[in-house]
DNA sequence: GTCCAGCTAG
DNA sequence: CTAGCCGGAC
């Protein structure tokens, strides 16, 4: 697909979203904090694992105070499901450094959330398009593997993650007023149609525009 | 064995 | 810049 049609992708995205998108719990909430709390549960884990413990640990820990002063073993033990135990530990100093510099209530600059431990780009930009509806993406590595293969998009980085012109790009494809929606629909294609392992090209809606899916029959020819 | 809604420390 | 986090699905 040719970068110019990229409000055309937004559009066949979103569309493709309404029928096909998924429901997760921590997408019924406008708090900031919940969602922040999702992002640090999500990463390097599958959301299937998060999932068996996000409700109890919004329940139980549902305000920065209540975080910022957990015991660690009880945490510890609530996220044992999810591996990485490490984050225990992380997730108190996050409630911490919510509570005393922030005084509780979370920033809505990329620049102060990123001040908080644990949250990176990537974090940052989904408090800001999921709750303030600004402008810009969740780029993560679903999101640069569908840019990779449906615009042939390529970094001179090792990580595109870290590519600044990847981020620009991503960023513009967001439309207007639906970042919300928009990031969740790419998120959401990537992990049902374009998978990392075996992607589903004979029934994705972008494959007669698909950079990758025209290599690949060239390749079968 | 590799990979997953990344980020931090060195 | 890379190594490490660290359980479960495939």
């Amino acid at each position: 697909m040719p970068a110019e049609s990229k409000a055309f992708f937004a559009k066949l995205l979103l569309k493709w979203w309404e029928k096909n998108g998924r429901k997760f719990p921590w997408r019924n909430t406008k708090d900031p904090y919940a969602v922040l709390i999702a992002e640090i549960l999500l990463r390097k884990t599958t959301a299937k694992q998060v999932e068996r413990v996000y409700n109890s640990f919004i329940s139980r820990y549902y305000s920065p105070d209540l975080l910022a002063g957990a015991e660690e073993a009880e945490l510890k033990k609530m996220l044992k499901p999810l591996g990485l135990g490490g984050r225990s530990k992380l997730l108190i100093e996050f409630g911490k450094v919510l509570v005393e510099k922030f005084s509780g209530t979370v920033p809505d600059k990329a620049e102060d959330l990123m001040k908080l431990p644990g949250v990176g780009l990537y974090s940052a930009n989904a408090v800001l398009s999921f709750i303030y509806g600004q402008k810009v993406s969740t780029l993560d590595s679903n999101f640069i593997r569908v840019i990779k293969r449906v615009f042939g998009f390529t970094s001179s980085k090792a990580r595109a993650r870290n590519d600044k012109r990847a981020w620009e790009f991503a960023n513009s494809l967001v439309p207007k007023g639906r970042s919300r929606e928009f990031n969740w629909a790419v998120l959401d294609f990537a992990s049902l149609v374009c998978k990392s392992r075996s992607p589903l090209c004979s029934q994705c809606i972008l494959k007669n525009y698909c950079v990758f899916f025209a290599d690949s029959r060239k390749i079968e020819k």
